[in-house]
RNA sequence: GCCGGGAUAGCUCAGUCGGUAGAGCAACGGACUGAAAAUCCGUGUGUCCCUGGUUCGAUUCCUGGUCCCGGCA
């Protein structure tokens, strides 16, 4: 397989949470006739808006969003899904002579897009939950050492510890007989992925002090917007507490309050405290991006000169 | 004003019978190929309030300051 090639241009925005790509991303496709693409494995997810801080309703409905509100909640969605689906939502903006403009967070997602997701060994669930069983019974040096055994170059990448790789690790060797390292070092050679040859890449920043104020205050503003009566529906409306959507930030945090493990104060003091985290945690994966340009958020003149000109420099060529 | 107590990491504090220091929380760095807002790994970031003295050596003991907190006036 050869690397898929798109020639068309294509407006990548990336940035930590609560930095405002949502506001500049409308500002960007309104002048621009974008189309948006969500790059977030959470807004994916219907009926959970407030605590996923998707874009207003008015503002879907002014400019297309596409990977925003596509599943359940209890709908298993993943990476290799969102390869698939964000590059036809790229196609079909593309087809309408609209260009896509990519906004999003989630690191991974966006490197399965451009890289690629080798192929063969989707989610094997009955697999995966007798290895979460025996993980569970046998503690997770037992299941590292059996690891060595069949994958000895991912068990050295991958610590003792380190339960969700471990467990893969296991499942695709035991669902393919071929160790995922192996899966891993041919997929290099035989990359599929999309290469753009014509897409900016844009990454937003600003002083940390300040994007853990906006942090801070955005998870008030979350509590007061009504997350808890969101929870409470899904709750209502029959989603059990163990789903994986129920793992993100913000959910798990007021499911622990509901269930009375968490007082409210602790709730909000924790979910501040992850979302920051989170945020740093997205940093690491933006410095990888080598074609990623960076700008403080509040230099909005030069961001959008930086687009005119990469649109007219299109227009040339 | 007097009597006590205190001053050590971003915060709350512990500690050093004299050999330049540590816990919780917070923070910081990193990894990441089908859960990724997940899962994990790593890191003390410090004029130990200032000053002088004793000492080979003071954050620790002593002198004198400064500030804070109680209590009594």
């Amino acid at each position: 397989m050869t690397p898929e090639i798109i020639k068309q241009p294509c407006l990548v925005l990336v940035g930590p949470t609560a930095i405002g790509k949502t506001d500049l991303s409308l500002i960007l496709a309104r002048r621009y006739d974008c189309e948006i693409v969500s790059v977030d494995s959470m807004q994916v997810y219907r009926h959970m808006d407030i605590g996923t801080a998707k874009a207003s309703v008015d503002e879907r409905s002014e400019i297309p969003h596409h990977l925003i509100d596509i599943v359940d909640p209890d709908e298993n969605y993943d990476a290799a899904q969102f390869a698939l689906d964000g590059l036809q939502a790229i196609r079909d903006i593309h087809s309408r002579g609209k260009i896509p403009l990519l906004t999003g967070g989630t690191g991974l997602y966006l490197r399965a897009l451009f890289e690629g997701i080798f192929p063969g060994v989707p989610v094997d669930e009955k697999t995966r939950q007798i290895l979460k069983d025996r993980l569970l019974a046998e503690g997770p040096s037992k299941l590292h050492e059996e690891l060595s055994l069949c994958d000895s170059v991912s068990a050295k990448r991958i610590h003792t510890n380190d339960s969700q790789r471990l467990l893969r690790a296991l499942e695709i060797f035991y669902v393919s007989g071929i160790p995922w390292s192996e899966h891993l070092a041919h997929h290099k050679e035989v990359t599929e992925g999309v290469q753009f040859t014509n897409a900016l890449q844009i990454g937003l920043t600003m002083d940390r002090q300040k994007l853990y104020q906006r942090i801070n205050t955005r998870c008030d503003q979350m509590v007061e917007c009504g997350l808890e009566d969101e929870v409470r529906k899904l709750l209502a409306m029959g989603y059990d507490r163990q789903l994986k959507s129920f793992g993100s930030i913000g959910y798990r945090h007021i499911l622990n309050y509901i269930d009375g493990y968490w007082t409210k104060e602790e709730a909000l003091r924790l979910l501040a405290r992850d979302t920051r985290r989170y945020a740093k945690r997205q940093y690491t994966w933006f410095s990888r991006l080598t074609d990623l340009q960076w700008f403080d958020v509040a230099e909005k003149q030069k961001i959008l000169q930086t687009v005119e000109d990469w649109f007219a420099k299109l227009n040339l060529s």
